[in-house]
Formats: structure tokens, sequence, C-alpha cells
DNA sequence: AAGTTTAATAACTATATAGTAGTCTAACCC
DNA sequence: GGGTTAGACTACTATATAGTTATTAAACTT
């Protein structure tokens, strides 16, 4: 069996990068992480704050506390949740940095739609002040 | 119906981040980034390196392509591929540093396995030396 | 104790996509 | 021209998993 040209690297730990990447690729958890940056939430918090379902919340945490990106702590009935290590932020800065033309005209069309609140929902429930942290993440200048 | 409590960030980008992320969230496309570190290669050469199918590495090519991963450069009759930007190695490095405790073990198992071509009962785990260097390796150090 | 609340789990459906086989096109060769 | 080769594309299958509903477990309340 002529196979495996060897490879550069072992393949276990492209599995196990490619893994990584795998959580940080969905919506939700980066929504997650998103609301978690402002410190430690239990569930029902999270589940307001992300708008998703209970179950698949507990799901995701399950995940992402597994690989070692969030670190769980009881207390009482409930289960706070709390980013392991800040450090994940880099990579979405990172990535930001890599699709910042698509990103760029997001934001703008975000911006806009906060501004000037046409219709809809009146937002302020939770409002962290957190929003002003969006330029940081996104565009312009990265650092 | 109250819904969408308006997100910290757009839920666009986050999507869009999580997309970028999807793209990297596979094992063989780490793998066919980590062939082309070395430089540009075609499709043929691609193939043998990565072992995977001309169909299927087309398609991962196509998307890396259209992500600006990749850059594709026609010659005769065939296609060149090239990194687009080597940041996309930070990445991979910053990833490896996240889940380093994992890519350790994995990183010694693969020098015992280099180092003692034959398997056969493998004596020593003498690869400690090596330990923080794993970062260095992944990427793609070899030559 | 019975009743509540919070979170985890199980079972299921729906969707996305990695991989494969086969076909098609375009640039090369004689 | 006819033939060859490289690579893109189409159609398909198989698998993984996000989301949902319903159930369960554990810590509290009274």
């Amino acid at each position: 069996m002529p196979k495996s040209v060897q490879p550069l690297v072992p393949i276990a730990v492209l599995e196990a990068v490619a893994d990584y990447f795998k959580i940080l690729s969905e919506t939700s958890r980066l929504h997650i992480l998103q609301c978690l940056r402002s410190g430690p939430m239990n569930v029902m918090e999270l589940c307001e704050a992300t708008e998703l379902g209970q179950a698949n919340l507990s799901k995701h945490l399950k995940v992402m506390t597994q690989a070692g990106i969030l670190t769980r702590q009881p207390k009482g009935t409930s289960a706070y949740y709390e980013i392991a290590d800040p450090l994940v932020f880099e990579f979405c800065e990172l990535a930001c940095g890599q699709i910042g033309d698509r990103l760029r005209q997001q934001a703008e069309k975000f911006l806009q739609a906060t501004t000037l609140q046409s219709n809809s929902s009146a937002p302020k429930k939770s409002a962290k002040s957190q929003k002003t942290k969006v330029k940081e993440q996104v565009p312009g200048s990265r650092h």
C-alpha cells in the first residue's frame, strides 16, 4: 500500500485544530460568547439574551465547556458559565480583520438600523452599553 | 411577538465570522493550506499530496478561493492555487495555543511514531523537550 | 412532605455538507 | 482533425449536528 505521503503535520493535529474551529463556527455559540464577554451568566439569563431554546443552549454550553472554552459553576439551582480564557476573542478579532470588507458593509447597515430606529421593538432592555464595542470588534483599526 | 432582543453585535457579523471559521473547521482544508504553505501548487499536485479525490479537492479549493483565502491562477491546462494571505496561519497557531494540552500529547505520539519507524514496543517517551515547540510544528514548519 | 424552578438529558427531525462517481469543457499534444 | 490531460461541475449518498419537544434530576421553597 503505497499510501500516505507523510503529512507535514500529523493529521491528528489538524483534526484537533479543525475541531476547535468547528466550535467557533456556529453563530449561536459566538452569540453566547458575546454575551459572556461582560461577565458570567446563568443559563436562564443566556436563554433570554440569546433567544435560544433552553435545551439547545444547554447543549452548546456543554460543548464549549468540554472544549475548555467555558467554565461551569453551579450555584443553587442554577449554573453560571464564564469565559475560561478571554483569548478566544482574539480569534474573533483576527477573523474580523480577515473578512473586513464584508463586515464593514454589515457594520454600516447595523449602525443605520440602530441610529434611526425606524419602527420595530423598543430595545432598551438589558442594554449593557456593550454596543459601543462593536466598532472595536468589527472593522477599521485592527490591533 | 416581542422578539429579537437587540443583539450586542449584529447577528450578521456573527454569521460572517462563523462562516469564516467554518471554512477552517475541516481537516481536509487545513491539510490543503498546510501543503500550500510552501508555495503554489496545482490541483494534481495537491491531489497527490493530500490524497483527496479530485472532485472533492476542487470543491474545497473553490470554497476557500471564494472566501478569499486562496487565489487561483490558470496555467495551461492546470490551475495553480496559492495562499492569498499568510495571516490565516496565525489562526492555526493561535488555535494550537488554545488546545495546547491535547496537542502536546498528540505531538509526542507523532514524534514517537516518526522516530522509531516500526511500531513495536516503543520504549521511551523522551519527546518532552519538544513540548514548548508544539505550536511551531503545527503550521507546517517541516521544511 | 408536595410543589417550583433551573438545568441537563433523551429522542427526534431537518438541514447542511464531505466525499464519490460520472460527465463536460478547455487547453494542450500528435 | 483526433486524442489526451487537467480541472470544474452535476447528481447522489452518507453523516453530523442544530434545533425542538418532552422528560428527568437536583436544589430551593412553602
